[in-house]
DNA sequence: TTCTCATTTCGTTAAATGGCGAAATAACAC
DNA sequence: GTGTTATTTCGCCATTTAACGAAATGAGAA
């Protein structure tokens, strides 16, 4: 039952809804949730845990995702549901306009001197 | 969110599976989890707040039943999405089995001596 | 009324959980 | 190689949570 023990938490709900929009670097996230990294990787190693994301490495960053529309019925259903159930909360509304300003910040801003792309 | 939180504890769970053969009276539910009666109880009360059980006072026993067809959608969601997620892992057939076994046993049995039904 | 008993509430304890910072890891820049 | 940096792992602390038993509640039985 680590699929409901995964969505127990209201900032792994979030992420969830916040990977709606696709994938996500682990410091955009840390950037959108303002909690420590070591935190926000906790909470992503507990939602892949539970098969809720696939994760991808490139170059020194971390990307997080939603699994793609092959992954396995109970985790698809799962983001079905909580999308339906909480995906109009203010919160998530919320995240999601935050979200949008995070994303227009030039990489640079958000990851340090040595990001070139 | 207190729908995920009141889904993130196994014995609740494991109670709505239960509730789905029909509506059970706190002691039958006691009798099958061999927990004490306020640990029940106290589940019951979580369940019973995220909207997902209501209750029925009858003589002296309180029934426990999911929501009548007409629930809210969400609940509604909620109940679809766990049984298929987990209606078939092996705890709740067991519990199942165990229900049925529960059920047969004469009211006397479980209520003590009062119980005339 | 008084007694009985199913259930709930309350108070306590032990275990699980979420948060942080420091140190370890891994990969690029030089 | 050395240094930098994004991420993860580890250890610690504060809070939450699940369990229990004892006491309170509420409704029938006597």
């Amino acid at each position: 039952m680590n699929l409901t023990k995964a969505l127990a938490d209201e900032n792994r709900v979030r992420m969830l809804m916040a990977l709606r929009g696709g994938e996500l670097c682990v410091c955009q996230i840390t950037k959108l949730f303002g909690l420590a990294p070591s935190t926000i990787s906790k909470h992503l190693s507990i939602l892949f845990q539970a098969g809720l994301i696939e994760s991808r490495k490139s170059d020194r960053w971390v990307y997080y995702r939603l699994p793609d529309g092959a992954g396995a019925r109970p985790v698809r259903l799962t983001l079905e549901w909580i999308t339906v159930s909480v995906g109009k909360e203010e919160q998530i509304l919320q995240d999601k306009k935050q979200l949008k300003q995070i994303l227009k910040l030039n990489p640079l801003e958000l990851c340090k001197p040595q990001c070139k792309k």
